[in-house]
DNA sequence: GTCTATAACGAGATAGAC
DNA sequence: GTCTATCTCGTTATAGAC
């Protein structure tokens, strides 16, 4: 690669490796913001900490991203659709149902391995100061895991590896906030463990392994 | 009371009436950047919010609270020593476990009801942002809740009104948290049915009624 | 697409009068 | 104790050059 600074080359010679860098530049932010949030929440973080930590200015970022409102619209469409495509790959695998949970809850102690918050969890404890579109993506979020948990719930009930009392939505209703209760406690402490124990407690107590 | 405004008269004739609006106006602010707090986080409200709010000034605030930090410190302290007071007023009630964990579970719920959350949760969202000695604090008030639901547990699986797998301390944490992310989700979507429903959930894997 | 420069505002905080 | 006035800094956001 030719020795060339940044602020001298083109570094787009042609429309499609412009194309590419804006998308590795939008990736690049989003990828920053979503851990800066998952750490600090959508008021902890500003467009500065971004640009500082990518070494682009403010002005760029708001090239890619006009408002902060939407750059966390963003954030939370690309964290549902990446969720989503981990439930499917759950599905895929093809196992029963309790494995299915401890899948689910893994898909949570992976973000605080990372001594994060869940993206969805921290925009909960943020809700009232937040933009209108991302209050409806933190529901949307919410409302798609508990159906797909309903799903799981249901057909192990039918093949007789879960046994919960109650309705299947209100007992996915329990397991997403029990786990994003878990991960909230959990990270002030540092470590797993913490987590560990009380996922463990909660899938225990539909798997009668209790 | 003579009509005089505010700003012309004393407001404090005697050392004695001093103490009091001093107490007063602290608690005042107190109260007002409680619910703040609760609502909007410790990064989501300022102190132009509070003195709005009190019709007074930002300096005022200062006054008796020098930096946002030491308003966070006091804030936490009385709130874990009111939290402290509900548990033994629960215990002076001299109910059975369950009815304690009952009486537990309600004061999360009365937080609900007035659209807050937890002043623990939301600062345990926000951990990495706060300043040392809130740390700490929130970290204490974990504990303090722990300690106490260990103790009803093991009273009750003594008096065999209560029933879990493994510790005491263990399952302490699992309510702990399961309530935390019970107010966390159940928020946004207004009303305490969502809580409720996974309280109940929580609390009947331990009495048996489930 | 990214930069420099700057606008416009709000934040936390302090000084000094009353 | 509370005020007015001010400071300094950080924030989101925009304009215009390259």
């Amino acid at each position: 690669m030719p020795l060339m600074p940044a602020s001298t080359r083109t570094r787009t010679d042609t429309p499609a490796a412009a194309d590419r860098q804006r998308a590795d530049t939008r990736s690049a932010i989003l990828d920053t913001s979503e851990r800066l949030v998952q750490v600090r929440g959508f008021n902890g973080f500003s467009y500065g900490d971004v640009a500082g930590e990518l070494a682009i200015t403010k002005a760029a970022l708001h090239y890619h991203f006009p408002s902060k409102a939407d750059l966390g619209e963003a954030l939370i469409t690309r964290y549902a659709e990446r969720f989503a495509a981990a439930l499917a790959a759950i599905d895929a695998d093809g196992g029963a149902a309790p494995a299915k949970l401890d899948a689910y809850a893994d898909l949570y102690a992976a973000v605080l391995r990372e001594e994060r918050m869940c993206l969805c969890g921290m925009l909960a404890a943020e809700y009232q100061t937040l933009p209108d579109p991302i209050r409806v993506a933190v529901i949307d979020f919410l409302d798609a895991n508990e159906v797909w948990l309903a799903r799981v719930l249901e057909s192990g009930r039918d093949a007789g590896t879960l046994h919960f009392a109650g309705s299947a939505a209100d007992t996915g209703q329990s397991i997403v906030s029990g786990l994003e209760g878990a991960l909230l406690v959990a990270r002030p402490y540092g470590g797993v463990e913490r987590f560990e124990t009380a996922a463990r407690r909660l899938l225990a107590g539909l798997t009668g392994t209790a």
